[in-house]
RNA sequence: GACUCGUUAGCUCAGCUGGUAGAGCAACGGCCUUUUAAGCCGUGGGUCCUGCGUUCGAGUCGCAGACGAGUCACCA
């Protein structure tokens, strides 16, 4: 591995620091006693509260001042500062703990725990006076230096690529990237607590399934080996937490994360969470008041408003939300009633409104298309839409008066839908007739057609109580409450291409080969990082390169012969 | 998968019609006992993403590739 200049600077002071006794990475706990939000918030001159505490953060700044310094310090509440004076951490003779240690040895990016008390400079900010200091880890790699003033930051860590592949830099250097994920737990939290009082049961449900079900989309595909048996990564879990309600539970939950072999943007990873949810004798009017409410609460739990700014948009979740049917939706936007046209009629009109078309779609595939150019992006505020076509939706119930359609609604939040629900299909001969159309049109290609899963049929036909079922995206709904602009600011590790590993072989390895180790350094620096690299390059171009990288850089070493050269590279 | 943009020091970025690679922060050596994007003096740090080509000469121009971002298609 190559270090850079900081690099070596770092392991070089981490060995100073263990030469002079100092255990860098000590082994025992460090009693914290309080940390910079409460001392921030709570602090009280006069009533000289926070005397003697103890507190461990990291090192984000310096300001060195001689025989005064000042460190800001950031433990998992924030930030605050310390005032680490020579005579204070050293009362005795010896002051090379401050010297040596604290000035020249300590970086930006170590964790050390302080013990002192709470004061107010004379600039008027609440600091820690540190008596005592202890080195809680070294730190052997730079950290990004980013420097706030009058909300203005100067030198943000911004570069997505290393944003998201060191999340944890990215945490530690970006506030407003740890507030995101605080709230997306406090978004799981308060779904979950709203579930739990209504006493539905959370349940797990496998994520190797050797059927893939419940959506349309590809799956990922693996392979056991002791059953020597072809699995899936499920695409939802709709299918189990159906049986488990066959099973006799009036509501069970799962929050999942489900797995899509498709393509990545800013609203798509491979793999996302959602909530599925479903509730014995209920059907979807049932459902979506729920959703209103949930949605609601989280919405007051998260930023203590229904409303929130979403790009340019002010969104509220305030109950109750619009609600259109898909045909009502569609006339609104476009003025054209399309509800009694057959697909002849259908196929002109999305022709008419420029909805690109194609022969194979039929009716309902058709009024998906429409809806989806004309309508869904202009639904910024929460709104359901109601009764899909039949031909969209193989799990759900057909409609109690609308031949033709579901009973199914999603929620469109800012253009996107966040939540997906049906009232549940619970006839078995009708399931059986859907799971056979959608092998038809597996047969004609359609590889997000549903499998056939026998072990479901059976379950509906033991019999499952009239039920809806939701499922809601937890990403999504992170997005929009966080106001972030790509699922990858929501998820922790967002998929990425993995990092190329480069192999490096030591210089040792060169040198016992006979060539002089000044030319091995330049030799790994022009890109020859194994040795074995070297065979796979002409001697001659080795040759010019070699001279022309001492040329240019000034090293005035002396250039190695041709022959010498063919002898590194075996020619 | 297609198109557009990007890749220069640890970080954020300049670098004009091709002519010896720059700044701020960070680092290093000094000075400084209440500072706060601390300050002052000094120093070091770069296969300019990779490869090929054009050229006397490429960070800069051309082609190919890698990685990332955005838009579109599929999808939650």
């Amino acid at each position: 591995m190559e270090l850079s200049e900081q690099e070596i600077i770092r392991r070089n002071s981490l060995q100073e620091i263990i030469s002079l006794g100092i255990n860098p990475y000590p082994a025992s706990k460090y009693e914290i006693t309080a940390n910079s939000e409460e001392i921030l918030k709570d602090f009280n001159a006069e009533k000289g509260n926070f005397q003697d505490i103890s507190l461990a953060g990291r090192i984000m700044s310096r300001r060195m001042m001689g025989k005064a310094s000042f460190v800001e310090l950031q433990d998992s509440h924030g930030r605050i500062q310390a005032y680490v004076n020579r005579d204070f951490i050293c009362p005795g003779e010896d002051k090379e703990f401050y010297n040596t240690v604290f000035k020249r040895l300590l970086d930006i990016g170590d964790i050390i725990g302080v013990k002192g008390d709470v004061f107010i400079t004379q600039t008027g900010e609440t600091s820690i006076r540190v008596k005592e200091l202890t080195i809680l880890s070294k730190s052997i790699r730079p950290l990004p230096v980013v420097k706030e003033k009058d909300g203005v930051v100067y030198d943000a860590f911004t570069d997505p690529e290393q944003r998201y592949r060191q999340r944890y830099i990215d945490l530690i250097v970006n506030p407003h990237v740890r507030e995101a994920f605080i709230k997306r737990t406090k978004l799981t939290n308060s779904m979950r607590e709203f579930l739990n009082s209504r006493s539905y049961l959370e349940v797990e449900t496998p994520i190797l399934q050797p059927i893939h079900g419940g959506a349309a989309a590809r799956p990922f595909k693996t392979h056991h080996n002791t059953l020597d048996q072809t699995l899936y990564l499920r695409i939802a879990n709709e299918l189990y937490l159906k049986k488990l309600i066959v099973g006799g539970f009036d509501g069970v939950y799962e929050f999942a994360k489900d797995f899509r072999n498709e393509g990545m943007d800013r609203f798509h990873n491979p793999e996302f969470t959602q909530m599925e949810l479903y509730v014995a004798y209920k059907d979807y009017f049932w459902m979506m008041d729920l959703v209103e409410e949930m949605v609601e609460k989280i919405a007051l739990d998260l930023n203590k408003t229904t409303e929130i700014q979403v790009g340019e948009h002010l969104i509220n979740f305030k109950r109750p939300w619009k609600r259109f049917t898909m045909f009502e939706a569609i006339e609104h936007f476009t003025g054209v009633d399309i509800s009694q046209m057959d697909e002849k009629q259908l196929f002109e009109t999305a022709r008419k409104l420029n909805v690109p078309v194609d022969e194979t779609m039929g009716k309902g595939k058709l009024i998906d298309e429409i809806f989806g150019e004309k309508c869904e992006g202009n639904l910024i505020q929460p709104t359901f839409i109601t009764d899909y076509p039949v031909e969209m939706s193989p799990l759900a119930k057909k409609h109690r008066s609308k031949a033709g359609l579901v009973e199914r609604f999603e929620a469109i939040v800012n253009g996107k839908e966040i939540c997906n629900a049906y009232s549940e299909l619970n006839d078995p001969l009708d399931q059986r007739e859907r799971f056979e159309q959608q092998l038809e049109l597996g047969k004609r290609g359609d590889e997000e057609a549903m499998m056939l899963d026998e072990d479901f049929l059976r379950s509906i036909e033991v019999g499952m109580p009239p039920t809806s079922g939701l499922g809601i995206g937890i990403d999504r709904l992170t997005m929009i409450m966080t106001n972030s602009a790509s699922i990858q600011d929501v998820i922790f590790f967002p998929q990425m291409r993995a990092e190329k590993k480069e192999q490096i072989d030591g210089k040792e390895i060169f040198i016992n080969a006979g060539i002089p180790e000044t030319w091995v350094q330049v030799l790994q620096t022009i890109g020859f990082k194994t040795f074995k690299s070297l065979s796979e390059q002409k001697a001659a171009k080795l040759h010019q390169d070699l001279c022309g990288y001492n040329k240019k850089n000034k090293l005035d070493l002396k250039n190695p012969s041709i022959d010498e050269v063919k002898k590194w590279t075996g020619e």
